[in-house]
DNA sequence: AAATTTATGTCAGCCATATTGACATATCTT
DNA sequence: AAGATATGTCAATATGGCTGACATAAATTT
């Protein structure tokens, strides 16, 4: 496997002693090759839809936000925030943009008129699946000689390395902790 | 499981007709299941960093340099343009500052006396220890339950999603396809 | 009915991080 | 000596974050 993965004895970051440290560190093991590994995966898997997204003229903020809007139809602009962790400021001019350009359209909310319900256009859905497109054949790629009991593991994997406190409308569609369905 | 994953059809976005499509988008089968999990999983993985590097006045950059830095120590200026996919003024900015305030160290290559190599300080490795322990011991908890099968298909699946061509340096080393040993 | 809270939008300005192009210097290679 | 390479730096620009303040409409509470 050729794993890169040894310790190596470092000092303490901000001197106030080993109290303020993780165990980690304190046990000077570091798993250097997950790190890494995450690093370059994350960099190529979002480079991938980082090319197709120039012909647009749009960044990676376009692209988070009509990949959720389309997956998660009637998404409140609240919701987005939550799950974005950006601010508003931020949000309304890739927002704006989208609905501009027809990406995305919004409905006032039924019981509340206040809110508005974000719905990807069939122009955005087009982007949204041709990106998934690119990054689905990634996936399918990595996980063509993987075992079923492989594939279980990544799943598993993946869903521990997520923050579980304060889980955001998309959050607990995926973990199915509340009661909200994902789609229709 | 609770997987949120199924097809659904979609125009093709450039009305180009289907030679322009992944395989992925042809079928309309996307893994929106993984594609999200990474998404989640990687926010939180780098969220950990980012609350420790503000009260370093440093931001993600900072903590790419450094990591790399110390990880593969007499890294040149160039490598570290490849690893990271920035251009060298982008680099240049941050590089200044964790030069000036001590937390890495140039030194004239023997061979080429124009490479300046790059090292970090003990200060730059406390900084990058105190990093990794926190993003450490989120995989050791993700990583808890997974069975030793398990951790290698993880570890199998993060490779299969790099890019093979044209590797850099660093990656020579991870994957051990070059002569290059990782450090010392 | 009035007051308060909530959901959203917007304005002005700031910061970090990225970009391109041009150019300078030192050094190595031919 | 000429050319290529490694690095550094200048100027100008773009994107995508941020804070704070404020406005509107609609819902909720008092």
């Amino acid at each position: 496997m050729a794993d890169i993965n040894f310790s190596r004895t470092v000092a303490d970051p901000d001197s106030k002693g080993p109290e303020a440290t993780s165990p980690a560190a304190r046990s000077g093991e570091f798993r250097w090759d997950i790190i890494e590994l995450l690093f370059f995966a994350y960099r190529d898997f979002v480079g991938d839809a980082d090319l197709e997204l120039e012909a647009f003229g749009f960044g990676r903020a376009h692209h988070r936000v009509m990949h959720f809007v389309y997956r998660y139809p009637g998404l409140k602009v609240a919701d987005l925030l939550d799950v974005l962790r950006i601010t508003k400021q931020s949000l309304g001019r890739v927002l704006k943009q989208l609905l501009d350009e027809g990406y995305i359209i919004q409905k006032t909310g039924n019981n509340d008129r206040r809110q508005r319900l974000l719905y990807a256009t069939p122009k955005g859905e087009a982007l949204v699946a041709k990106l998934a497109g690119l990054q689905t054949d990634r996936i399918t790629r990595a996980l063509a000689e993987i075992s079923p009991d492989g594939v279980a593991a990544i799943n598993q994997f993946l869903r521990a390395m997520i923050d579980r406190e304060d889980p955001d409308k998309v959050l607990e569609a995926i973990f199915g902790t509340g009661s909200k369905k994902p789609r229709e």
